[in-house]
DNA sequence: GTTCGGGTGGGTGGAACTACCCATACAAAA
DNA sequence: TTTTGTATGGGTAGTTCCACCCACCCGAAC
């Protein structure tokens, strides 16, 4: 279909003009060719199934279905298919889950375009590319984890898991169980139970309390 | 400079991507150039003293200097200067500021390219262009405000009374409606009714988006 | 191989929330 | 005086939340 020696790219995010910049920044350069574009995560996975891209640009906060969840599917699927995350944000509350989806490398919309196209070729050849105020953080959280000793046994209360965090996020956020449900690609009573296992191992016993507990713990921003 | 019938145009937005996206999708148009771009609300304000745009495509979040300060600053010196408000999210918190402060459009950025060209030529035409789904906000805003005798100038939003303030307080602690009710010594009925007076008043939607609000207003702590 | 935890999903019932409708009482402003 | 705004309260409907109940699948740990 396309010469064989190019990086085959698959675009990911909602907006037709992120979308457009995308294509404008990437389709010149002599060693990218995009056979695709998805506008939501569900659409994305099923056009990995399609069109087998080396690299997917992955924007992480989508309705329908999040980045983070279609990385996890897609990897699942495909696990030589390398996911390279674009956010909004730099501050972005979804880095570490992002990473842990099985993304190879994350950048802000901010970055300039040879810096984009840098990190593409550097996930293609199988290597992680973080964006340098990212990768502080990772550092910066990784010494933490490992200073204090891996919070072996839940050492206070009961450690939320990492999908518990993200419905977390969400309720914060300020969606209905029915929104987060569409956004995780899961049942609303999934999302339900999730949060019954948030609110019993915090001890607390409404959204409202939820959303304070996480701008306390500083998962979201107040202004988000 | 450029041919004077083509309606000139400044993008204004602190990512590359978009403004490429933006670019890419406006000039192929015949009757569009594109002058200018901006990064940041106070480039954009030195960019239309220099080029003197006939519209401003202009993002509402920004670094730097928002995309509403920018926009009241440049309708304030030229008024003839029409501005576009490009927006992320659709039940923006901003949409009624914007229009305060001069915009005569706004778009989310997930609209068709073909919705965006036609937006731009409405508000060169001196005409006022509102996505559909944020215009129908608009017209509820506008008949509650008429219905409820206007507020002069529709000035500043909407200020709350007292008992208003009192019961957001509550709302925002985290007690219910029963609760408040018996704190006040009234009637669940009535604490109702002020709650969703108050949602009128800001423009919020649920109880969540409403301890935000107190959040962001210093009315409570988060500790408390 | 069994146990255990995490993720998934369904059902029920009551409370709470949200959006509409309606009204009355009172004080201040036009 | 009439209007306007504020506070008060009721009704009804539909949705969401919350707390219980139950189950299956899977992978990792023991």
């Amino acid at each position: 279909m396309s010469e064989p020696d190019k990086i085959k790219l698959l675009l990911v995010d909602d907006h037709v003009v992120v979308r457009s910049g995308l294509r404008m920044l990437l389709e010149t350069r002599p060693d990218m060719v995009i056979v695709a574009e998805a506008q939501s995560g569900a659409e994305a996975v099923r056009l990995v199934t399609q069109h087998r891209p080396d690299v997917v640009l992955m924007d992480v906060q989508m309705p329908d279905m999040n980045g983070i969840e279609a990385t996890r599917q897609i990897k699942e699927r495909w696990p030589e298919t390398q996911v390279l995350a674009l956010t909004m944000y730099e501050d972005d509350q979804y880095f570490f889950e992002m990473l842990q989806a099985g993304a190879s490398g994350y950048v802000p919309k901010r970055a300039a375009p040879d810096e984009l196209v840098t990190a593409i070729r550097t996930v293609y050849g199988g290597d992680v590319f973080l964006y340098p105020s990212l990768a502080n953080k990772l550092v910066r959280d990784y010494l933490e984890r490992a200073s204090a000793g891996d919070t072996p046994a839940g050492s206070d209360s009961e450690s939320l898991t990492a999908r518990e965090q993200e419905v977390l996020i969400q309720i914060a956020g300020g969606l209905t169980n029915q929104e987060i449900a569409l956004q995780l690609g899961i049942s609303v009573k999934t999302v339900d139970r999730h949060r019954e296992n948030i609110m019993s191992k915090l001890h607390l016993h409404s959204r409202i309390e939820l959303v304070k507990y996480a701008l306390r713990q500083g998962l979201i921003e107040l202004d988000g």
